[in-house]
DNA sequence: GCTTGACCTTCCAGCCACTGGAATCTCCAT
DNA sequence: ATGGAGATTCCAGTGGCTGGAAGGTCAAGC
């Protein structure tokens, strides 16, 4: 297969699936031309990396997973620690993003958004964005 | 006031003061010996850069908001618009980072995670990451 | 055989918003 | 005079791509 089958295939831009090349993720072979040769096996591989990816997991975290993920003695635990962190940091980005909202919301409802000058928006960022 | 009173009191490191004048966000004066005199007004500007940024507006809408600040004619309308656009956007991040969170509760909630092979987080990612 | 156009290659630059570090200069206290 | 804190500039790196230029390759059509 060439790049942008499986790019189709795999869902990730072939930019991408270079760059994953270039820093180790995959080594699929090469053609007399030149041209990369992926198996089945690089494809399964760029599939499992777009979907963790997609569930947020960093560069590193995804190489980690698919280490794991080609180990056949490898414990559970040791992806299941990985996962359970990435879902904590999750967890508080949600919490970060949350208060952002809030915040957000009750500056933009006080604003009538009208011609006016005045505006509790800027007034809020440049005195204090606590709600309350 | 000298960089590191101004860093002290917004809030903002050094660095990213000095960033903000590269990027033309201040404009602080310069004494006889080339250090950056800051004015009251470099502080309550640095001081809401660090509210908006800290509400997850980029510094572009950063400059935007200043401008708008600085701008006592400005309709409080434009004002608005901006913070609801940005509200949307962040609502779409946390929606995103909640369906991540919904599918990796779910795949570490399957996971054993104990010294067997056997891990449902890996088949999942490697099979398919949606959840039921 | 030749052209055309799609596809492939590499390499370099840029994105965002800083952050770290080196080399140098200035200020102030001792 | 000296030492150390704090200031300056400039360059490079972060993460994870993404865009674009310059050039090689392949398959189809004339």
């Amino acid at each position: 297969m060439n790049i942008s089958q499986v790019a189709q295939a795999s869902g990730l831009p072939a930019k991408t699936i270079r760059y994953y090349e270039e820093i180790g993720l995959i080594r699929p072979m090469r053609g007399e031309n030149g041209y990369r040769a992926f198996r089945d096996s690089d494809l399964h591989k760029l599939a499992f990396l777009g979907r963790a990816r997609s569930l947020g997991f960093s560069i590193e975290e995804c190489r980690a997973l698919l280490a794991l993920y080609e180990d056949r003695d490898r414990a559970s635990g040791d992806v299941k620690a990985l996962a359970v962190g990435h879902l904590a940091r999750i967890r508080v980005k949600i919490a970060e993003l949350h208060a952002m909202e809030a915040t957000l919301a009750e500056l933009i409802d006080a604003c009538s958004g009208d011609a006016r000058p005045d505006c509790p928006i800027l007034s809020g960022l440049a005195a204090s964005a606590c709600h309350g």
